[in-house]
DNA sequence: TATAAACTGGACATGAATGTCCTGTTTCAG
DNA sequence: CTGAAACAGGACATTCATGTCCAGTTTATA
């Protein structure tokens, strides 16, 4: 239902969230178990989203930008692939344009109540989150 | 967000669903205004899923199999395209099976939020819906 | 029983999402 | 200023959803 790039591009951030200093797409890549050369296209995306910072030379690498309790699930979302809630009538049907059918109102409802989850949802929320299972490539420490 | 085998298949079921009687491919394909050919492979899937009953030859066509207060949403949806939960967290990450990490528990929760809206919607609630504008392709009597 | 209506299913075309590769450019460290 | 590290971006490959076409089969009706 999401696509592959948004859940891509929402392990990225998170991990960058926690290491909280510049991280080389390669080592993104590794940490989230995502195909390198891919993760680099959907990371320029939130770069140009002034989600993520780049940085290059020795010593760069990617950097989150926001603070992470003013960062929300959404504008990852919306950075990478945006949420699309249904507007009109996807039936060209003279212009009807504010009121939705039936059916498309309650199909519109849901994705407003997908919206709405990842609005509420920061990034510090995330990170907060006391769960026992491994949140995601689990940085430097543990692994390997 | 949803695919446009599901927006289609609504769409034909709505149809159906006010017709109440058997109408062709071709038909359907008309008031909902969907590719007839691709609208035929949809209505394969439904006709596999119990949804739609097909009938050949002349004054045959597609009719809706359960009633309309028995059908919701969700059915048609996950006869087309199954709205697929979170069930593991995607990364590999050491079978934690059953608990996901804070981040994959709020994208499955927003798609429990669909899951729910969708069940809750009957084919027969979005018929009864008062509202002003077209529900659908409009049947046999105004449009044209 | 012939004919036309209607669905079935396979083959193919198209386009977008995903994924790979490689060359160029920026940047830091020596 | 040279070289290696790292990102940027274009070209291409692959896969899948979407869409088209057509030959085959079932069925009602005359």
């Amino acid at each position: 239902m999401l696509s592959q790039s948004v859940e891509y591009a929402l392990r990225a951030v998170v991990y960058l969230a926690k290491e909280g200093e510049p991280r080389t797409t390669a080592q993104v890549a590794e940490a989230t178990q995502v195909p390198a050369a891919y993760l680099s296209k959907v990371l320029q995306g939130l770069s140009r989203a002034g989600i993520v910072r780049s940085q290059r030379g020795i010593g760069g690498g990617m950097t989150l930008v926001p603070q992470p309790a003013e960062l929300t699930i959404l504008d990852v979302v919306n950075a990478v692939d945006p949420l699309q809630r249904i507007e009109t009538c996807p039936l060209g049907l003279r212009e009807h344009g504010v009121k939705l059918c039936a059916l498309h109102r309650r199909l519109d409802n849901a994705m407003k109540s997908v919206e709405d989850a990842f609005r509420q949802s920061t990034l510090a929320d995330v990170l907060a989150d006391p769960n026992p299972s491994v949140p995601l490539g689990n940085s430097t420490d543990t692994a390997r």
